[in-house]
DNA sequence: CCCAATTTGTTCGTATGTATA
DNA sequence: TTATACATACGAACAAATTGG
């Protein structure tokens, strides 16, 4: 049931102060000034994953500017899966649960014999065993990623990743312990979905885009063991840090694959 | 100097039989009818890269659609990149000649102090040497990836590619030689610009999108002895395939990465 | 099953601003 | 200055999906 205006009060059915008329440079166009204003309401928490935002028609009217432009600014921030609008229903805070979520970010698959079939094929889901789940204090490296003090507490999480039965992926995952209050391993390894929709339903916290640096390596004698390699192996070693709004690092992660017999893909397009 | 219509047809000013009123099937909507027939009209080369398209006015009237679905379609193609567009103007077949193109495909960077830098940093040219450009028979793995059959002509260019004076990277690029019929190694090594430059000047190619497989391994003798390793060393190896208009590959590509000092960086984002 | 209200999706059109030649 | 072309902003009308009665 959607709350409905008081009898006395017709015109101010979803009171939302921080959609005010928009008092803007002028330089700018306004549906940038929109679009702004729609991630600092969203940025502010004030309307977390999965929650409906009011109506495009009274979001226009709170912000004194048409529908067109409106719609403008929403536009932009679908595109960017910020938010997503459901015809007949409404618009959305954009939940990241979906399959196409998951290998967003998850890039590794069997090294095939068609090489452009990727772009087509059906991916196989990974299996993940949790390894172990630690509370540590941030590392100089650590601290750098997230952006956070040396020494500030952080969760260290190792989890094994198999493809067709066998390891071929190692993670090791670092959250702040400040910005991830409340996590317990055992809420981590019986999440119902990706840890990135898990971040958003008990967190509040949106990953938006990351950023990954890739080498290649020798395995090292822990990691070797995980992967059932002999160390000193050729490994591809992936440093991801992936940001929220706000540009904000909230996870720092090194991945470890072993590409025998997998591939690390990724669609480039000049889009962007 | 615009070409004008002669007086006595004052409303056909530029004859482009291509672009016919459109006679869609109706489930689809309208402005992505607009787009399909205008990535058909590119792709017919019916205007090269860095061409003018006829006016959104003159385009809307030929298709009989409405400004503003047609600037809906062109907002797209723009998004991607295909065209641009530029005020006062006009819009036109975009031409990849920018910096943001030459690093839309060059990915690797010193490895850096500040992991999260490469966002805002000014990145390095890389100076490319020539080390052979020969004709051959495509392999199996070539054919394969071009959608050739197997011994149709290719050109197989070696490069070596460096940054801060030392090498890092091993491009070994496979081209049909029946697409870029007239290649020749003094025009390829001369070129004013980028190799996707070339393509689309040369041959009228642009390309749209790759896919990429990377994956870990051990330095063979010959990329070792280019990049001065030592056999055996892990390197970083990077299988790209360029892809046109339609899906078409055109380029076939191995990279071979020395990541002792550098990274291979790529932003992923929720987009697309 | 149908109807009505709500919400987003598509298409159209107009007016005005800004950049270019 | 003028004409052309794209950029922005507004709004109307109707279609399609959803929900609840």
């Amino acid at each position: 049931m959607k709350p409905t205006a008081p009898s006395f009060a017709p015109f101010v059915p979803v009171p939302v102060p921080e959609l005010a008329p928009l008092s803007g440079s002028g330089t700018v166009p306004l549906y940038r000034q929109v679009k702004r204003a729609l991630l600092k309401l969203l940025e502010s928490g004030r309307f977390g994953p999965g929650e409906a935002l009011p109506s495009e028609s009274e979001i226009a009217q709170l912000l004194q500017v048409s529908i067109g432009t409106l719609r403008r600014a929403v536009d932009e921030l679908v595109h960017e899966h910020v938010l997503i609008r459901r015809q007949g229903k409404g618009t959305f805070v954009a939940l990241h649960n979906d399959d196409r979520f998951l290998f967003q970010f998850f890039h590794v698959e069997p090294r095939s014999a068609d090489a452009l079939d990727s772009l087509t094929q059906e991916r196989e889901y990974p299996v993940v065993d949790c390894v172990a789940f630690d509370k540590a204090r941030a590392t100089e490296t650590q601290a750098a990623a997230l952006r956070i003090r040396l020494g500030e507490p952080v969760f260290c999480i190792s989890n094994r990743l198999s493809l067709g039965g066998r390891p071929v992926v190692h993670d090791a995952i670092c959250l702040s312990a400040l910005v991830f209050k409340g996590l317990t391993e055992k809420r981590f390894t019986e999440r119902p979905s990706t840890v990135y929709n898990l971040y958003q339903l008990d967190h509040g916290i949106s990953v938006l885009r990351a950023q990954e640096r890739a080498r290649a390596a020798a395995a090292s004698r822990d990691v070797a063991r995980i992967l059932g390699l002999s160390t000193g192996v050729p490994v591809l070693e992936v440093h991801r840090i992936a940001l929220s709004f706000g540009e904000k690092p909230v996870e720092y992660r090194v991945s470890t694959v072993n590409t025998q017999q997998h591939d690390y893909v990724s669609v480039l397009s000049t889009q962007r």
